[in-house]
DNA sequence: ACGCTAAGGTGTACGCCGTACGCCGTCAAG
DNA sequence: CTTGACGGCGTACGGCGTACACCTTAGCGT
């Protein structure tokens, strides 16, 4: 019996766009290398001669979805530079719900990091900031510089909306969190932390992080002497 | 034949601080209800007596260890107070390693995580903080709240320092990078974003965030109309 | 003292996972 | 036409979480 000829065959390639869609679509929990076989209309084992283990394939999906974010542009000055690089990173994080799992498991010198870094920095240092400066300052930005943070109230799987009654019990139990989240008179509103604009707080605290760093380079700002 | 009288019984506590040792001294990856079973000298179905699943025995074991953080203490000002909290949370996080990646895969909405944020929000608002402001505030913490960040160059399983050549190689590679690291001329002193003292990173960040809260708590910050 | 009941430890078994190893069909180069 | 490497296949192993039925034990009311 002939082989079916319409399958082409696997490549690396194929492998790791095929587990970046799935990813996308199924999440990254279902990512399994049975089940990337299976989407793939081939045996698990297939999969090793093209990835040499898990761990290699989640790699080159990280890699294969960094690289969408392209070289760096400039804009007018650093801060906007370094914003909308920012910025873009995030869009990229929000597009592969997946990839900031992946990051934070990763060894982060690969070279597709050690590039996206290396850029980042670059704008830091042709703007006259020290390297010591630009050092402190890349770590402030810390995984804000991939494009997320772990948010205060984001939730991994969010629990299903508290009941009304859950609602004053809660705000009775915690009532600042219940005043700041607005919950206060009207229960039906919000629920505790949610109904917020992720991008508004992104934005607000990364421009929070950005004057303080504009603030300590043109103070002139210098390690201490320890 | 009698059992063993000397064993002494399980119990959800005692299952659970077990697993925290565990965790403590082989690393989360080596936690399996087979093995913590094993631990406690016993049969792994055992376990399921007393914690109902495995995601069950997680969110126990981060309780547990929040726990160690005890009351908020109140210090001169909000300030001094908010940074001595989250420096404590960053001993805690640092005590127990597996703990923020714990953290990170977990529903937030716990009593303990909620009453946590209580005790961090009332600090912001008793210091006159409108409640949109304090909202903001806790986002632009993000998780630095949990005494954790995601540090871009901590790596979860760091690589064997590169070899001499390798060096050279990739100072060449990612000129930026390197010199930041301060590997331009001496190549022996550290290696590529290594050799930082973390907690001065840490503190730099956090007083460049608790600096930029100030300037907009004293300067009336109001939020955007939309 | 007795037997009941519920709580807690046991044993077996199932389905999933990653992956080592050996086989074999296909195809291009010699 | 031969040969060898490449790539897909089949089988198998050990580890995981956990459902389910069973048995032991402790504590209780009578």
């Amino acid at each position: 019996m002939p082989p079916d000829p319409a399958r082409e065959r696997l490549s690396r390639e194929r492998v790791l766009t095929a587990a970046v869609a799935f990813a996308d679509t199924h999440g990254l929990d279902a990512v399994s290398m049975r089940r990337l076989a299976a989407d793939l209309d081939v045996v698990p084992m297939a999969l090793y001669k093209h990835v040499s283990d898990k761990e290699a394939l989640l790699d080159g999906m990280a890699d294969l979805a960094l690289a969408e974010l392209g070289p760096l542009v400039d804009q007018d000055d650093w801060r906007a530079t370094v914003r909308a690089r920012i910025l873009a990173a995030r869009e990229l994080l929000l597009r592969h719900r997946w990839l900031r799992r992946v990051l934070e498991t990763r060894p982060r010198q690969t070279p597709t990091m050690l590039a996206y870094l290396d850029s980042l920095i670059a704008v830091f240092r042709r703007s006259g900031f020290s390297d010591a400066l630009t050092h402190h300052v890349m770590h402030a930005l810390g995984s804000r510089a991939w494009g997320f943070t772990q948010e205060l109230f984001d939730d991994p799987n969010p629990a299903p909306p508290p009941s009304p009654e859950q609602l004053i019990q809660l705000s009775q139990a915690f009532p600042h969190v219940a005043a700041m989240a607005g919950v206060a008179g009207h229960v039906d509103e919000s629920v505790v932390g949610r109904g917020c604009d992720d991008q508004f707080e992104f934005e607000f605290a990364l421009d929070l992080i950005l004057d303080g760093i504009a603030e300590r380079q043109s103070a002139g700002w210098e390690p201490p002497v320890r």
